[in-house]
DNA sequence: ACCTAGAATGAATGATCATTCATTCTCACG
DNA sequence: CGTGAGAATGAATGATCATTCATTCTAGGT
């Protein structure tokens, strides 16, 4: 019996920024399926394809690359929310909200992969104040543009009693709440579904829109 | 100088029941202050005052530790709401939503451990089935006694349009959205706002009964 | 007062993990 | 081609942690 030859993986060397970006999507794969918790550099090191040392070349420390890891998911998220609200595609108000919508809870958001890494972020934040302060960051950003787009339909709509930055809050809650729901309890709940309810809650507060 | 003569600590002998209270009392302010991850025993069994060994007594492994103690967060939470959901206090329907509100928003629930804990657990849950398993089964119980609730209260206001099933998981996706929200944010969103955020999702639902 | 079932202890054990760094390998440039 | 700057490797190290269990202590029963 000839012992299988390996196939001998050439080493490659590319520029740091690529290992970078290699070394972080590994991040979030392990994260989505072992968990933040139990996800080991070995592990993340194993899934890019590379050594153990090189998470120590690129990222000086775990803590970092977590760190890091997290400023990558929460800007990817929050710089195409807020691509979306200042309507760099659509000009019509009601396309805007629309479009919103469906990119909160579309395909490329909602991935079981992507809502487990954003959960398991926020799951630490009580413990770990810089945490708190990459996702208040761009929630705060994401938040400042859509209480702007929520004025500017109640102006064009000349809706009444409402408060658009409150209104704002009660939305970005409404569809984490749904992201969670989409993670913790699929059976109950499709996309679909959840478009539906995230529509519901913007064609109460805006009739003459959706 | 003398040596401090240390309080020299008594041992006590406890019922099993009382022992378990006080580990899982013990866990959860350890998981909120340090987080889930970097929780060990040592760190549990000295916030409980009593000795390493202790843990391995009452519960066999952390492991099952930890799903006892998600078990009781989850039963403290979801048993609350649904008492107030099944009117044990209030019989008058607009009271019963304002309670439940009250409940979901208030100081109880709303302990920042309380909701780092909560958390904590979630964002582990896309890795660990035993999790979701413990957080869906309440989560069902609770969801089908608020769309029986709403069910009630779309009839008794002769609401049209309104899915009381659609609303109860809009509805309920808010509130874990604001608690989220109280969590990550807390400079941006006061309980009282929060409480008028939701307050107002009811009264576009149910204008005549907010 | 004595005894003993079993509750509680904590030093010891072994497993796991992040991090280090001496060495190997690549490739851009001369 | 040849070479060296620095990218990549992975065995070794030391730290941390869950778990074990021989021993100590407690309290209810006699």
């Amino acid at each position: 019996m000839k012992a299988a030859a390996t196939p001998q993986k050439r080493r490659k060397i590319l520029p740091k920024a690529q290992r970078r970006q290699q070394l972080i999507e590994a991040t979030i794969a392990c994260i989505a399926r072992y968990g933040l918790a139990s996800t080991t550099m070995h592990m993340v090191t194993r899934e890019a394809g590379l050594s153990v040392g090189i998470a120590n070349l690129h990222f000086k420390t775990k803590e970092n690359l977590l760190r890091e890891t997290l400023r990558y998911v929460a800007e990817e998220y929050h710089k195409g929310q807020i691509d979306i609200m200042k309507g760099l595609e659509a000009d019509n108000l009601s396309n805007r909200l629309t479009a919103l919508l469906h990119f909160q809870l579309g395909r490329g958001v909602t991935q079981r992969q992507k809502m487990s890494v954003w959960f398991a972020y926020y799951g630490e934040v009580g413990a770990r104040p810089v945490y708190q302060k990459i996702v208040s960051a761009w929630d705060r950003a994401a938040a400042r543009e859509l209480e702007f787009l929520f004025a500017s339909v109640i102006r064009e709509g000349g809706y009444t009693d409402i408060d658009p930055g409150e209104l704002a809050i009660g939305y970005a809650a409404l569809i984490d709440g749904l992201h969670l729901a989409l993670l913790v309890t699929p059976r109950e709940l499709t996309k679909q579904n959840a478009k539906k309810i995230g529509r519901d809650f913007l064609r109460r507060a805006f009739p003459n829109h959706i």
